[in-house]
DNA sequence: GAAGCGTGGTG
DNA sequence: TCACCAAGCTT
């Protein structure tokens, strides 16, 4: 816990005040006056939101949300998705295990729960995907369940408002009951979400608005001049590199081989090329047909979570009686390149262009 | 508890 | 260029 008692009265409601007037406008969101007016939002738009940012920026998600909802309207339409639909779709926005996982939780939704979404925490975290942060989020924003939020934001605020210097992930506990201790009765879904705008917008990482901030009074971090650097979190070891290769064969109508990737390991679930296993020793290491392979000028080079990849890229045309050892040929008509993890639409605009 | 799992923006 | 970072979950 932090090394000062902070005065918790009135904080809750301090914050909801603002929030009233600071509310930043998201397409998932309904607005504080319209909450107040009776508007409940639709649980099934905000799970999918929810879902989708996890470890994701809103800038990035914006686009994803309205193509998932104007194509998948409910929850019942996403469960009825074929599922190389929902993973092109998601293509481009990263973490996979979310779409599958996604839609396994709305096949879920419909098959056990009469295609309503549970309303407490507890029913909630039986959905596949869905974790405490996510059935509390959930629980509190479309069924306004007095649910303790904490995701990264929540943590920063806390450690900063009762100033805790135990490092990340170990103060995760001390964290989750001092956010607790903060979560009022009334009006929860809009705190949860004031509490998280507060972080993302004056309570950010690096160079906090202390300044304008509604909870800079009682604030230990901000009195003793170390809001920067809370929360603190325990050195990552460093980056390591990967390599690899993948094979871009055309056939003479313009259709690509391309293969899904097994759902267990990276990008999986996903359209890719054809390639090797990237420096896990062996794995293969053989082109998927026979050709002429030429070697691609220039490389890949991506960036996971966990590692550095860089890719060579080789490319072949091949006839129209190509028999492929892996994969499939996917016709011009049916392939768009940003069903593409990233990673595979780098290699191939690499070879075909495209900025 | 630690490791695995994407991507794009930022300083 | 590069490490850090974002509304985490699963195993």
């Amino acid at each position: 816990m932090g090394r000062f008692d902070v005065a918790t009265e009135g904080l809750s409601d301090v914050l909801l005040a603002w929030y009233d007037r600071h509310a930043r406008v998201m397409p998932w969101r309904v607005a504080p006056a319209d909450r107040a007016a009776g508007v409940r939002p639709d649980p099934y738009r905000v799970w999918l939101s929810e879902v989708m940012l996890q470890q994701t920026t809103v800038a990035a998600v914006r686009d994803y949300f309205h193509r998932f909802t104007a194509r998948w309207p409910d929850v019942a339409a996403l469960a009825s998705a074929a599922d190389a639909d929902v993973m092109a779709e998601w293509a481009g926005l990263g973490y996979y295990a979310r779409a599958r996982n996604l839609l396994k939780g709305a096949r879920a939704v419909v098959a056990d729960h009469g295609g309503h979404f549970p309303d407490t925490v507890a029913g909630l975290l039986t959905l596949p995907g869905v974790g405490p942060y996510t059935a509390a989020a959930v629980a509190s924003i479309a069924f306004d369940a007095p649910a303790v939020v904490v995701d990264g934001n929540v943590e920063r605020v806390m450690a900063r408002l009762h100033g805790v210097e135990q490092p990340l992930p170990a103060a995760k506990p001390a964290l989750t009951a001092l956010a607790a201790a903060l979560t009022p009765d009334r009006r929860p879904g809009d705190y949860a979400q004031a509490v998280m705008d507060l972080g993302a917008t004056i309570c950010t990482p690096r160079n906090p608005a202390c300044g304008i901030c509604p909870w800079s009074g009682p604030c230990v971090a901000r009195a003793e001049g170390v809001q920067a650097d809370l929360p603190r979190k325990t050195p990552k070891a460093v980056t390591p590199t990967r390599h690899g290769t993948v094979w871009i064969a055309r056939r003479s109508d313009g259709a690509f081989l391309l293969e899904t990737r097994t759902e267990a390991g990276m990008l999986g679930g996903m359209l890719g090329w054809p390639g090797t296993a990237w420096d896990r020793t062996s794995g293969s290491d053989a082109p998927p047909l026979a050709a002429d392979w030429h070697e691609v000028t220039g490389e890949v080079r991506h960036t996971f979570s966990h590692f550095h990849l860089r890719l060579v890229v080789m490319r072949a045309d091949v006839g129209p009686d190509a028999r492929p050892d892996r994969g499939r040929f996917i016709t011009p008509g049916a392939f768009r390149p940003a069903d593409l993890p990233t990673v595979m639409r780098k290699a191939h605009d690499l070879v075909h262009g495209a900025t």
